[in-house]
DNA sequence: TATGAATACATAATCAAATTATGCATTACT
DNA sequence: AGTAATGCATAATTTGATTATGTATTCATA
């Protein structure tokens, strides 16, 4: 029988766009790559953020002027900071609240004793 | 300037399979409208699966030998109930442990003081 | 000193999985 | 009689990831 094996970083479909926008909100001027490390690092290598994942978002995220972009040449090498907007940070708040809910939900769903 | 409203139903995208997986492992038979109505009470009405997500799911996990049915009439109203298999069962411990470790890195980003 | 790993960005093609909309039918409420 | 709730299903579309690829710099090391 054919079993089917989830790849389990699937799951955060969904929440990468709340994640780094609390991310960004905590840290201030952050970079894309800083972020995929920053991520790593919090989960303990868990959560892994593809490129190809983050930087459209972060263009979409720039699109809709959630963020603010800065370049910095480091030596020979091009950094694209991004910063929340003040309308960034708002959105970000209700994300973030938006997030912790639904973090409670999936407690009360997976460990129903436990969870109130 | 567009601010762009996430839909917060959205957060949960990736994490529905997990889920029905451990509620029909936890309560043993059940039917799909049942799961939405277990989901939207467990979580006090914050996440409410959509028909379109969970049909064809289970259908998927049918196909792929994760849970077998059966068709019963109630009245002239037709239930079809859910089992997980012996290999479903054997899934979704790994599926549920996934998706506590997922929780985990999500609170250890949204949280990072308290969630240790 | 060449080679690979890490740093740093970007985008196109593809795939998975959701939303939205629709359809059908029964039952319960008002 | 009409509406909401129960109960299933599926098609069209959209979203948002993966995977693959490309370019370029910097650093460690064999």
């Amino acid at each position: 029988m054919y079993i089917h094996v989830m790849n389990k970083s699937t799951l955060y479909k969904g929440c990468l766009e709340p994640i780094i926008m609390r991310l960004l909100k905590d840290n201030g001027r952050m970079y894309g790559y800083q972020l995929t490390q920053m991520v790593k690092e919090l989960t303990k290598g868990e959560l892994q953020i593809t490129e190809g994942a983050l930087y459209p978002l972060l263009h979409r995220l720039e699109e809709q002027g959630v963020v603010e972009t800065e370049i910095e040449n480091i030596g020979n090498r091009v950094r694209k900071y991004y910063t929340l907007t003040k309308a960034g940070k708002k959105q970000t708040n209700v994300y973030v609240e938006e997030l912790r809910t639904f973090i409670q939900s999936l407690n009360l769903i997976v460990n129903p004793k436990t969870a109130g």
